[in-house]
RNA sequence: GGGGACGUGGCGGAAUUGGCAGACGCGCAUGCCUUAGGAGCAUGUGCCGUAAGGUGUGAGGGUUCAAGUCCCUCCGUCCCCACCA
């Protein structure tokens, strides 16, 4: 799916690490004396670090291939050779029919852009792949599937780019992906049942799932105030406007009035919010529980007062103006209520006198960016309109302004203001002099609207309120609210922040919305046996900029009969959101065979919900909570088992950007990481282990290819070690080293048992690492040393599947290492015989104890306070107190 | 303003229920090997100290035999949302 690229402006960081304490300690270090020229030489390790990064970046802007000295070891030839072999004979092909442990494990598939396979993806497939590997080895029958999420306007923005019609561009640019880039990683992919939703026989059902969602009036056309992109000539989504700008091209979205399509997300608002049947991080939860931002309050209605409506309304107007507040306790405070300059009222309620400047500050207002709009730190401005309200708790007569501080975007684009306790409203006050009143007392204190410096937003009791004085502030919110609808004068409310999903793209590069307008019938969806509609090959794709889609300009494609009465009737020539495309993806890859359905229900009992899913936080609120959505809606409207559940995926992992030098990657920084690249130097098995390695996989991080060579050193031992084993001396081993050798391979099955499973690569490698120093030490038997580095190759198998399995045909094993079972630690080699004890006299370590494994505490004891550390630092002191924490450690107090 | 994540050597980062801080790797130093080094091998490497020892996980306080981990008060960084009523 689409990365997407202008997430940010500022540089983010998974993890900050402000060296504070360097300074501290530099400032520490003037008062002592100079330290010695030896320890100077080594502080100064960093600027010749830096000389490293440099000739490392010199060395990858050569051409010349890196070669490694040992014989034999190739890695490119080994690779290319064992690629090959895979392929012939479909070694990750998943029998979807006949699994006994089906697991699902999906990862985020790419958007075939122009530039190359993003380096997040390939981080996310190392992980993804080698956590798909393991538990292929541990009995699971793992589906591991890949494809091409290869409609949307960044395809088609490429393909304006080069002068070419993007469905010649994108299958070029899906076959370079595939052959070139996703399968040199070595990844386990199912390539039977690849998909492309730019495939017709795909997109059918994109367009399918469209017809049911408006079939149950999930799907609607509704004119509105919408985000446009002046650059890319079409509406966004909200979730595709970041700080202001189009999430695509960094252009500043303007507001546009058009009528356009939209999914009733909102509907599904407290659902999406209902997290408990997901097993998500909680960083990824959050961001979603912030996108839909959930507000609770009150909706009131003001009447309005009918001698100051103007002559057109006829002194009365029907249903009065309806508020939303989180603050329904300081209704008592309201002196003045604010409009949104767009709201449909302010037309009908001003008054003739004020007409003039009310006219001037609307059309001032929609020329604004939606951006400038939103700066807190602006003045405010508004116009009062003529119109007075009447507050329905107390019957004041208070004025009703505009100002562009309320947004018509959310609740219900009026508020009452309340200027003593919130701070726009006492800004807006102040300014144009309108009164303050005090209904919330804090405890202690007493507010004084006329000195007052800042609203009081915060806790108190309730005044001035007459029924509900002395409300304390814990119950104040809730009696309001009770006390309101028993008086008929309000109801209890919850708002959303999360507005219907805009779902039409005036653009070319989509799956046409499968709706007919029929002047006489209305939208009418397109009868199931014409799906798909097909998208016309056209030269003239290029977008218009008039609202309407290029598609519009064909007739032949317009042109259509109304499927209720068979009169003349046009097509909607809009395409829909590539978004839509992949929130459900992952239903399709189970079903590729078939044609007469979206998805097979029995696959889809079978293997769904997907076990496990991971990817990238930056789609945490756009396709993680659109896929959620899609499946919540196709459960409830039948087209979905009910025993998959709420959820689609069981468990989701997303992990965090991917850095380089500690800022995001674009372009225009120059800092963009090609994978290719690396793979080209050292091999796919490097690169991905690089990534593994760096640090903790799910927080993501910095890209740091001056570590590489940590790598490269560590698979060069370990085939050093496999396939010239110097150690194997006159065909003996002692019982020690046998000994150590198999304790140190069966402790670090155990250990990757623990660290696969839950994503913890950068330790996984730390064992492999610290199990190879081992058994590097060890003399063995040429016998052991086979049995011994069979293991070891098995457990390598999952993260470097190469390499793995080159020697592993080098030590005679069967074709291939990857169908091989993840092998069973023998308990008894994991525990130690002999154990260290920590000798700790009044909280510090004095000494240390070996002792049998099986030794009981009277007998620790005695050897701790016989230790010479013990005697030294106890000074012939009596034991005060003696903790022993088994297998520990003995702690003395004196 | 609201919400969240986090702060450990020169660097990336380890550290079940509180139990030997700094695993593993990079870098660096010294030595060996080599025609050569962008190769390999060995040893060392938190800080202060010749050493004994002291000290040390953003700062300060607390609980505990024992705190990177738990509690309190600050400081800082990053991320998400945000004139959201």
């Amino acid at each position: 799916m689409a990365t997407t690229s202008k997430k940010k402006k500022t540089a983010p960081k998974a993890k900050a690490a402000p060296k504070k304490k360097v300074a501290t300690k530099a400032k520490a270090k003037v008062t002592k004396k100079a330290a010695p020229i030896k320890r100077a030489t080594k502080r100064a390790a960093s600027p010749a670090s830096k000389k490293t990064v440099k000739r490392v970046i010199e060395k990858l802007k050569s051409t010349k291939p890196f070669t490694l000295p040992i014989a034999d070891f190739d890695p490119h030839a080994h690779e290319l050779k064992w690629l090959k072999r895979w392929d012939e004979i479909n070694l990750y092909k998943t029998d979807l029919d006949h699994a006994q442990r089906p697991f699902y494990n999906l990862m985020e598939f790419p958007y075939p852009s122009g530039e190359g396979l993003h380096v997040g993806h390939f981080y996310t497939y190392s992980g993804a792949d080698t956590f798909g590997r393991y538990q292929r080895m541990i009995g699971n029958d793992v589906f591991q599937p890949m494809g091409f999420d290869a409609f949307g306007i960044h395809g088609e923005n490429y393909a304006l780019k080069i002068g070419e019609n993007p469905a010649i561009v994108m299958p070029r640019n899906m076959t370079r992906f595939r052959e070139t880039q996703i399968k040199r990683m070595g990844a386990a992919f199912d390539w039977t049942r690849e998909i492309d939703t730019t495939n017709p026989r795909y997109y059918k059902w994109t367009q399918w799932i469209f017809i049911q969602l408006f079939n149950a009036g999930l799907a609607y056309r509704a004119t509105s105030l919408v985000n446009w992109c002046p650059k890319d000539l079409t509406v966004l989504a909200d979730e595709q406007v970041i700080d202001g700008q189009c999430e695509r091209c960094g252009t500043e979205v303007i507001k546009r009035e058009l009528e356009q399509w939209f999914f009733r997300i909102t509907k599904y608002a407290e659902r999406l919010l209902d997290h408990s049947k997901a097993d998500f991080t909680e960083t990824t939860k959050t961001l979603q529980r912030n996108w839909i931002g959930r507000s609770a309050g009150a909706q009131v209605t003001f009447k309005i007062a009918p001698e100051s409506l103007p002559p057109q309304t006829g002194g009365d107007l029907e249903g009065g103006l309806e508020i939303f507040t989180t603050r329904p306790d300081t209704l008592w405070g309201a002196t003045f209520m604010v409009l949104a300059p767009e709201h449909p009222l302010v037309d009908r309620i001003t008054t003739p006198d004020r007409a003039a400047k009310v006219k001037a500050y609307v059309s001032a207002t929609a020329k604004e960016s939606e951006f400038d709009r939103a700066d807190t730190a602006r003045a405010k401005t508004g116009v009062f309109i003529g119109a007075y309200a009447i507050n329905p708790v107390n019957q004041e007569r208070i004025p009703i302004w505009i100002a562009d501080y309320v947004l018509m975007t959310y609740g219900t684009g009026a508020i009452m203001a309340v200027p003593a306790h919130d701070q726009r409203d006492f800004e807006f006050a102040r300014k144009f002099d309108l009164p303050i009143k005090v209904v919330v007392q804090p405890i202690g204190q007493v507010l004084d609207p006329a000195t007052m410096i800042e609203a009081w937003p915060h806790d108190g009791v309730m005044i001035n309120s007459g029924p509900l004085d002395g409300v304390p502030a814990d119950r104040s919110v809730e009696k309001t609210i009770e006390w309101l609808e028993q008086n008929g004068l309000g109801k209890r409310s919850i708002n959303y922040r999360l507005r219907d999903w805009l779902i039409s793209r005036q653009r070319y590069w989509g799956p046409p919305i499968p709706m007919i307008f029929c002047d006489v019938h209305g939208w009418q969806p397109v009868p199931d046996d014409q799906l798909p509609v097909l998208l016309p090959m056209t030269k003239n794709f290029r977008p218009t900029g008039t609202g309407k889609s290029p598609l519009a300009s064909m007739p032949k494609f317009v042109k259509t009969t109304c499927p209720v009465c068979g009169k003349p009737a046009r097509r909607e020539t809009d395409v829909s959101d590539n978004f839509l495309d992949s929130a459900w993806y992952f239903l399709r890859y189970l079903s590729t065979e078939f044609d007469d359905r979206a998805w097979d229900t029995e696959r889809v009992k079978n293997w769904l919900p997907v076990t496990h899913y991971m990817g990238g936080i930056e789609h945490s609120t756009l396709h993680h909570l659109y896929a959620r959505f899609i499946w919540k809606a196709m459960v409830d409207l039948g087209h979905l088992p009910p025993e998959v559940g709420e959820e689609p995926f069981k468990q989701l992992r997303l992990h965090g950007w991917i850095l380089r030098d500690g800022a995001k990657m674009s372009k225009s920084r120059g800092n963009v990481v090609n994978p290719d690249e690396y793979v080209r130097l050292y091999g796919a098995d490097v690169v991905r282990a690089q990534m593994l390695f760096a640090g903790s996989y799910i927080e993501g991080g910095d890209f740091r290819d001056s570590a590489i060579n940590g790598i490269v050193r560590f698979y060069r031992r370990v085939w050093d070690w496999i396939v010239q084993p110097s150690t194997a001396v006159d065909g003996l081993s002692s019982a020690v080293d046998e000994d150590k050798a198999r304790r140190a391979v069966h402790k670090a099955i155990k250990k990757l048992n623990e660290d696969f499973p839950a994503l913890g690569f950068n330790t996984a490698i730390a064992a492999l690492m610290e199990t190879l120093n081992t058994l590097r030490d060890c003399k063995l038997a040429p016998q052991v040393h086979t049995e011994v580095a069979r293991l070891y190759v098995l457990i390598l198998a999952p993260l470097a599947p190469f390499l793995a399995e080159e020697l592993w045909e080098r030590l005679g094993g069967s074709f291939s290492v990857h169908q091989q079972s993840w092998p069973q630690y023998d308990p008894k080699l994991v525990v130690e015989a002999m154990i260290t004890i920590v000798v700790q006299i009044n909280g510090r370590v004095r000494d240390r104890i070996e002792v049998l494994a099986t030794a009981n505490e009277e007998e620790i004891q005695a050897k701790a306070l016989a230790t010479e550390g013990a005697h030294r630092f106890m000074a012939g002191k009596p034991a005060k107190k003696i903790v022993y924490v088994a297998g520990k450690l003995v702690s003395i107090v004196v």
